[in-house]
DNA sequence: TTGTAAGCGTTATCAT
DNA sequence: ATGATAACGCTTACAA
């Protein structure tokens, strides 16, 4: 079936079917009952490529995930965000293809961006999590193809979705300190992520906005997995003077860190208050309940398709930067009893705010 | 640039550009190295539509989450899947395009398998997971679209990549009936998911070949997440004869399972013995280590891609059934102590094979 | 409102 | 081994 089949079965030209494939207005609606019920007889679909061939889009954008952030795989953050991304890219007609460097050649990574960039396979790509340096990020930005990253990149003036990390990180370390933890340290992420850096910046500034002492020592770094969640917290409780709070940069690292503290028999927030980060410990079960900061993970992805789209259709315009609001979520790991803002959808089986 | 202004300025013509760019070997090593250069020096890429529009292969593959299945989006088992395709697609020069049906309207699917199926946007799919009865798999095989499934569908004489759950479920359960525990229940997964009748069939043949009753009220359903073995073990927990270990249908549940123990003041395998399925004990960190079934989840990805090329290649053909083996991993959380062929591998940070 | 016709950038077939 | 040339199936001015 195409679509001159299709025309010369309804008693019109080609691109009259073509009009009425595409909804355009300008076509009777006698001519259009009598194509679109050939079309629907026939179960007639345009082909893509030649659709593509002909328009110049794919109607198809990439979702980038880094080398050297596959971490980010593992954790269900990722998968809230792909959600996120893949509704909207339906609600828009637009496919998404997933585009993983291999862990090992340099090589195939040029590979998939001379391939699939230009090659015009995708009409533009969403970055998953922005390093601190990524030469696909600074070519892109050469070669004038739509992009967009999800997380902000300080150097870089470039369209961007995120969440204020450095004040929620900070937001929550003051809610540390106000509960009167002496001791406050960190579970931080990978260095070479700006979320991470962020994040830990929230954390340095809340002290210091306190007067309190930055000790370097009270930071392990987790990796934004739950196993070096567990590690990093294993670490702190091997310290000649643990902390007694800690403030850990995200929610799957946190569930590994009340787990070390399970195994060492400590428990938060008696011994060591837990603060976490991304509002997923409802899929993490964690108890005690996690008190963290909520971000709108899934609309971080539909905000990444809206604003790629925009940029492909006017790649002219200013880059596009948004940040998305947070929210502090208090339970009970940082210390918070019942509190009468805790809604019951905050709640969680096995959940006993005390 | 364009094949076209290659051939120009390489003087050479059209077609013999399209040969060096595909590896034609019916090309003089004197010219085939000139119109490399003229490609190299102009970083050329042919145009992906126009090279489909032509050949009539896209070079994509799909991954189809059918609705209703959305759960095993957040089990990190699809993760690991996810990473195998992609890898067997960036080796095979494939892109992979994730087809999840928006979760509301039967519309969108219709959508989706009419507009990427029919407009012939993928070469083949992947339909990760299999479920009882999935209109959209008969639809494929009427219309001879080349499609995988992974994990096998007992009613269709269709292609797919699977283990033998139940044998891998029965031999788990034979272990634990060894261990001499007396009522030995299980944390099943959805009713419509054939892994989960399988494993369900494992658990009740084992007991049957041990001559035990099969008592369903020892089995509670968890739907593949955390937080779902989280509650099928307080289930379990409240019953009023509990069990005394339990065969958990994988591992992200079984990680809920254990929590829930921990939670209710019980421990595995003291009070209760564990088994899991899987074998992602290593991403759940889990306190005891989990006693699981290893299968070969990367593997399953990479042989599902495989064997669509296949069919892809060769549509024709009988459909391809392939068993990947798996095997049971003896830790601590089944009553095991110390083994020895207990790997180092097979160690995690806290886990004590007492 | 509808039709005509010229691309879009390849691959593939057939000569030479 | 190389080159013409005809598809591939659609979009998009432009004309009518």
């Amino acid at each position: 079936m195409t679509l001159e089949e299709i025309a010369r079965l309804a008693g019109v030209s080609r691109s009259t079917v073509s009009r009425v494939v595409n909804g355009d207005p300008h076509v009777s609606e006698e001519v259009r009952a009598r194509v679109q019920r050939v079309i629907d007889e026939h179960n007639f679909h345009p082909n893509a490529a030649a659709r593509s061939l002909a328009s110049r889009r794919t109607r198809i954008i990439g979702l980038l995930i880094p080398r050297g952030v596959a971490s980010v795989l593992t954790d269900p953050f990722f998968l809230h965000l792909v959600q996120g991304v893949v509704e909207a890219c339906n609600d828009a007609d637009y496919l998404l293809t997933l585009l993983i460097e291999s862990s090992d050649a340099d090589i195939s990574n040029e590979r998939v961006y001379e391939r699939i960039i230009r090659g015009r396979h995708v009409d533009g790509v969403i970055i998953a999590s922005s390093v601190v340096e990524d030469p696909i990020v600074e070519r892109l930005q050469l070669d004038g193809f739509p992009f967009v990253l999800v997380g902000r990149n300080p150097r870089l003036n470039v369209s961007f979705v995120d969440v204020d990390n450095l004040s929620a990180a900070k937001d929550a370390v003051h809610h540390l300190i106000e509960h009167g933890y002496r001791r406050i340290g960190s579970i931080v992420g990978p260095p070479n992520m700006i979320a991470s850096i962020d994040r830990y910046a929230g954390y340095v500034t809340a002290l210091q906005e306190s007067g309190r002492p930055v000790d370097r020592s009270l930071s392990a770094e987790g990796n934004f997995t739950r196993r070096g969640g567990y590690r990093a917290m294993q670490e702190l409780l091997a310290l000649p003077a643990p902390p007694d709070a800690v403030f850990v940069a995200s929610d799957t690292m946190a569930s590994g860190a009340l787990q070390a503290l399970r195994d060492a028999g400590l428990s938060a927030p008696d011994d060591i208050g837990v603060f976490g980060f991304d509002g997923l410990e409802h899929q993490l079960v964690s108890q005690p309940v996690l008190s963290t900061v909520i971000q709108p993970i899934q609309s971080l992805g539909r905000e990444a398709v809206t604003i790629l789209l925009e940029r492909i259709n006017s790649p002219e315009s200013a880059p596009v930067q948004r940040f998305l609001p947070t929210r502090l979520a208090l339970r009970t790991s940082c210390g918070c009893g019942s509190q009468p803002h805790l809604a019951a959808e905050d709640m969680i089986e096995g959940g006993v705010p005390a």
